[in-house]
RNA sequence: CGGGGUGUAGCGCAGUUGGUAGCGCACCGCGUUUGGGACGCGGGGGUCGGCGGUUCGAGUCCGCCCACCCCGACCA
């Protein structure tokens, strides 16, 4: 249970961010450097995430399976631009039973090359193709500095492994992921992003290209919150992946991956995070209603239970995943208490609620008197359904407009420096990577992506006044 | 991997010129309480981050090591 106040958001939104983890129960620090153990009610609100992207894949046509943790040494080897990329992050088991193994195995930071492996072995034909494949499991990188939930040395995620017969079908099903990430972190977790392609310095190591993501957190640093990766013909070749076509042709496979992490929680509360704690998206929520009984004696408390048991039975039968808070504690210290865990509604039912056949609705994205009103227990569960609704809609509204009011155009370059000091610049960009390296060295900011939602026409690159066609975001990052 | 900081009960801290460890919160029990962080009484809990050294005696002095957090270079 917590008890002090958390630091300022505004003042120390790191600080902020590390109490309300620990304090929400979301996760805690493990005994190894860099690793954290996710807690029930983080994991439950990973499992709801979870639930809204695997009815997205299952209804595109994926299956999942699991692939081995551990993955050969030589695989990494295979595809040059994807180990140099790798390599520095890796952990590599080198002793199994006792023994100082031949082979070093690799604890899989990725499963682009064991899944290579394995779909060269089981794609021979166009009749086999499109394989989509999607894994839930977990991967480690060696990360040097690390934070709960954005970056731990091993962490949750979803991997997703297609190979189709041509590039276009690849990059199709590239986009058509990214979209299902977009609809997810919008729709179902309130969370506006900007959908763009990568710099070629910032893509995927292995990748033709990458698509990724970006949202803006709450003190206007940018977060990268998922990624989609045309893998061209990279890892068909190191991997050998061929089929015959038609025309019993030998031809590669063209492949993509894409992958949303457990990091995706950061950017939850990240963004609708307040100075009193978590606040959930409904659709996410582990439990999107929270009742707490109000009782002074026994007495009051034999009349209000029997209320809040069919409030409960009521809400439940209607599909909402509720909790009742029946603790021994003051009601004031669950107000709090379930205020830090971001619960989005708060019912509460006592003596005068009996009385009057209502109950108070107090909602979470609006503090105080503000956020309360009273409703008949006969038409909760309509309203009950209806403030969920608009809890979603106004944390992305509030979570969009955030982001508008910090992401400008800046007219040069002194001030685009200015700019992304404090939120986003939408910045003409020449393309080139000499350019966004020198951007990067100056002011620290990095090319978050370029939107596919492009304004058209041409304009001058903020660094160098090359003219160019296209517009890319820049942005401190996470 | 560089720079900075912190390690004493679960958390936050105190601990004097070295003398054998304490406070608040949390936790457990009982009672009174309960519409925005209740109160009283009683109780449990510590190899003082680790190893070594100085000393009759180390939480305290010295050396080495380790861990974690923050800031930089790399990353989902």
């Amino acid at each position: 249970m917590s008890e002090q106040k958390l630091p300022s958001r505004t003042e120390d939104f790191s600080e902020w961010y590390n109490q309300l983890v620990l304090r929400a129960e979301l996760a805690d620090y493990a005994p190894v450097r860099g690793c954290m153990i996710v807690r029930p009610y983080g994991w439950s609100l990973w499992e709801n995430i979870q639930g809204a992207l695997d009815r997205r894949f299952k209804a595109t046509g994926h299956v999942n399976a699991a692939f081995p943790l551990f993955i050969p040494k030589s695989f990494l080897e295979r595809e040059k631009a994807h180990v140099e990329g790798f390599a520095p992050e890796l952990a590599v088991v080198t002793i199994g039973g006792g023994e100082t193994l031949e082979e070093p195995l690799i604890v899989r930071p990725t499963s682009e090359t064991i899944i290579g492996h394995a779909y060269a072995k089981w794609i021979k034909s166009y009749r086999d193709l499109p394989v989509l494949i999607n894994l839930w499991n977990s991967v480690v990188r060696w990360e040097l500095r690390t934070k709960l939930f954005l970056r731990t040395l091993e962490f949750y995620w979803q991997e997703g492994h297609c190979a189709h017969a041509t590039h276009e079908e690849s990059l199709e099903e590239t986009m058509r992921m990214l979209e299902i990430y977009r609809d997810f972190a919008e729709n179902d977790a309130a969370v506006p992003v900007i959908a763009g392609r990568k710099s070629q310095s910032e893509k995927f190591a292995g990748a033709l290209n990458s698509y990724s993501i970006e949202a803006m957190m709450g003190d206007r640093k940018a977060l990268q919150a998922g990624t989609s990766h045309d893998l061209g013909d990279h890892f068909a070749r190191a991997f050998d992946i061929r089929y015959l076509d038609r025309n019993n042709e030998q031809q590669f496979c063209w492949t993509n991956s894409w992958g949303l992490s457990t990091r995706f929680i950061g950017a939850i509360i990240m963004v609708h995070g307040d100075e009193q704690g978590l606040v959930l998206p409904p659709k996410l929520a582990p439990h999107q209603i929270v009742i707490v009984p109000i009782y002074k004696n026994d007495g009051e408390r034999s009349e209000v239970m029997p209320v809040v048991e069919k409030v409960r039975a009521t809400l439940g039968d209607a599909g909402f995943r509720l909790k009742v808070d029946d603790r021994d504690m003051t009601p004031g210290a669950k107000y709090y208490d379930w205020e830090m865990r971001g619960v989005p509604l708060r019912i509460e039912i006592g003596p005068k609620d009996v009385a009057k056949g209502t109950v108070a609705l107090a909602r979470r994205d609006k503090p105080g008197k503000e956020g309360k009103s009273f409703v008949s227990q006969e038409s909760l569960t309509g309203a009950v359904a209806e403030t969920l609704q608009d809890i979603h809609a106004s944390l992305f509204d509030r979570a969009l407009a955030h982001r508008e009011a910090n992401t400008h155009d800046p007219k040069n370059y002194d001030e685009f420096k200015q700019v992304v000091e404090n939120g986003f610049a939408f910045s003409w960009w020449c393309g080139r990577a000499e350019c966004e390296a020198e951007i990067k060295e100056e002011t620290k900011a990095t090319n978050r992506c370029v939107p596919l939602n492009q304004p058209g026409g041409e304009g001058q690159c903020i660094h160098c006044g090359q003219t160019t066609k296209e517009k890319a975001i820049f942005g401190k990052a996470y």
